[in-house]
DNA sequence: TATGAATGAGTATTCATTCAT
DNA sequence: CATGAATGAATACTCATTCAT
């Protein structure tokens, strides 16, 4: 008769307490001890549901990545334009930018993390970064791939702004500013497709 | 004062040493004693020349961008049409594709320590800032702030998926891709500026 | 009282699994946790037996005393000479060398440990030992206790050399080598005691 | 111009002091703490000469063996019979009984180490191991590789006793108990080997 | 009786920093 | 100027032990 925990459930329940703590301090600055405190454990507690710092480190970007991403994704409404497709996709992460922020700069730790330490099973995160390409086109309809990683090109270009802008500002993302030029990458990318039509599916 | 300018250029070139060693372990994990090994030289004089391990951080970001945006947009070569100076800047990226990828990860590593250990003498940069958008705005010869903006948005994102698609494929970033993503958003561009004049100056 | 023999029965045959682990770990490097998969039960279960680490260490010690040095002895053959005697004595031990090896480490980890801790009873230890060399003494039919005595420098000489030959050389310990030394010891005793008869009963 | 420090010169200083903090506590259960604090620097300087706890223990394996057991039977007085010198051997061990306590601890202490760890370069205590031998048998004028060897038996025996002793009565080895096993030992070399001539050189 | 989740002090080791030379 | 020895607090991680189930 052991104590009874959901170990797998915890374990997840956990790891999406770590996000804002790897995002706000970064993975080679925090420590184990910060993160279980942060969440509310032990340390002890902590390493009986992962093993290593790094391990919680990848299993939260693997976790975010599957979840998320995906997850997130389906709940996008439907639009009949493409116009309107990519204004909900926009809108969507204007209504995140925290979390996409956060997301970023985890990516970012992540990828000098990997650099770094050469050997790590990187493709779990190669398969799940082309789900999600897929699933934007998909959403959006596009069938030309270079399209979607323009779009993607931009959203990332976009986020990674709003952390510049938080630097320098101390502020939140200027809403005027974001749509601006959300609207005009928009009308570019209609623009130009209604005269190359390949473009689209 | 000769020993104050030799002092002074000593330092500089040992500040232009860290980029490498910043980027690749970035800040929260790279030692002093790394740094130091790396420079050529001991602990001991690398604290002669820099109070503090935060201090040559702070010092690097603003050299890089004093010294090299700037610097580097100057040298920009003339070209007389809008498609000609986009194309000038995106092969200038491409070229110093990697130079772009250490110093957006050393931005992201900069934003977490500001961010984190709250004051902190930001203005400089954001003036830094300013100029490299100025610079660029001047070189395109684009007056919209919006136009000049959505460019840099595109830019970033485009590093940021080379730092990407280094982790996955542990390749150099794909020339053919590059290119296309660069003519796609360069052709938008003109093409939607064709029937927007008010774009340009 | 059927309940308590059952757990005692079960806690002495703990014990006896105990043994090896402590022996080729050693008391201060293997963990609490080891020892329960070696025992194959979980760290609870171990606690619910024994109420520390040192605990289980001290009762091993003292079971393996009791039981087996004078249980052991008492298998031992009639012989009736004294060579013949000396050497059933000589070759129980070759055959048992392994254990001789672990348990002389025990000891040793145990002197350390008391050595260290200094509050323990120790006395009951002193007793076992004590009916060790009578046991010894008796079987051998050797009054003088100074010759009892130097059997037991002997023979814990060779199993330390025993313990010295499987570190360099990663082998068992060496058949001729053993015999050639116990024959030597042998002779020299028996030699010597016909001509200093006082030495025997 | 360093600060001037004999780096290898103080290695070996420390070194010696580690010896009886690793017999009294044994390697599994000495800290680096309590190592540093008994030798009165840092933790830090201790890494700074020793680059790990494993490395100490080795390197004081080593050192012992070369420095001492060569140094000291060099050290020993000539003798012209064969009894003198065994007595002088046996005086010599019992006037460091203290110091070969702590070694034979050591030994032992080291075995369990290599035991388990399986690889570690084990050649050059062999060596040393041998050449301790060879100057024993040189010392005695012995060539009979096993009367050496009983020899040594006898005396690890002794010092594993006197160890014993010390657990069951908190006293320091009892003199006369040494000296009559002693006696008794080299009046059956010395008689034995008057009848088997073999034996010596 | 048996389990294994939880704890937090403790472990080996590292690190930014200082300072005697 | 330059060195590298010295420091001790901090880090990732472990461990004996407790206790709810």
């Amino acid at each position: 008769m052991p104590k009874i925990v959901d170990h797998d459930r915890y374990r997840k329940e956990l790891l999406r307490g770590c996000l804002d703590l790897f995002a706000e301090r970064g993975y080679g600055s925090i420590t184990m001890r910060q993160i279980a405190k942060g969440l509310g454990v032990s340390t002890g507690t902590l390493y009986h549901y992962f093993p290593s710092k790094e391990s919680i480190f990848m299993q939260l970007v693997q976790e975010l990545c599957e979840q998320d991403i995906s997850n997130f994704f389906a709940q996008a409404p439907e639009a009949p334009t493409l116009e309107g497709r990519l204004q909900a996709i926009v809108d969507f992460v204007f209504k995140n930018t925290q979390y996409y922020s956060q997301q970023l700069v985890l990516w970012v730790d992540f990828f000098q993390q990997t650099h770094t330490d050469s050997d790590h099973d990187i493709n779990f995160l190669r398969q799940v970064w082309e789900r999600a390409r897929a699933t934007l086109a998909d959403y959006l309809q596009i069938s030309d791939p270079a399209l979607v990683d323009l779009v993607m090109i931009f959203l990332d270009g976009l986020i990674l702004q709003c952390i510049y802008g938080r630097v320098y500002d101390h502020v939140a993302p200027d809403t005027a500013w974001f749509h601006q030029q959300s609207q005009l990458m928009i009308q570019m990318i209609i623009h130009y497709e209604q005269n190359f039509p390949q473009l689209q599916t």
